[in-house]
DNA sequence: CTAGTGACGTGCC
DNA sequence: GGGCACGCCACTA
């Protein structure tokens, strides 16, 4: 049973601050999986509720939680628990990427 | 083995 | 903004 990438995942998100937000790229990027986003999508997914990863941070890189089906609900979970940390969160789903970004040491330079 | 699908991303029209 | 194509990798039929 190796969750290795799983628990890189989980681990990245953990660090992520509260009332930031992170793309699944950027996670992807950050546990040296560029351009895996799709899987850190499927990382997220095995969580099992409740969880110490705030899963709800991680959204896409439209700016835009990630509705879905298959989620039965838990993108909507997700809208609550942004909301309840300080993120608005469009009628949408659309969240302001851009001034909540998670920015680990990045310089800011666009 | 192949084909399709998905909590994604980038590029192009 | 919307739509299409391709790439990425895990999972399922």
């Amino acid at each position: 049973m190796e969750h290795s990438f799983d628990r890189r995942v989980w681990l990245a998100v953990s660090r992520i601050p509260r009332g930031q937000l992170a793309t699944y790229g950027q996670i992807a990027d950050l546990i040296g999986a560029y351009g895996c986003a799709r899987q850190v999508g499927w990382a997220l997914r095995r969580l099992t509720l409740p969880t110490d990863v705030p899963w709800h941070r991680v959204v896409n890189a439209k700016g835009r939680i990630s509705m879905s089906l298959s989620r039965e609900g838990s993108d909507w979970i997700q809208r609550e628990l942004l909301m309840e940390e300080g993120v608005p969160v469009d009628a949408e789903g659309r969240l302001p990427l851009r001034a909540r970004l998670w920015r680990q040491g990045a310089m800011s330079g666009n």
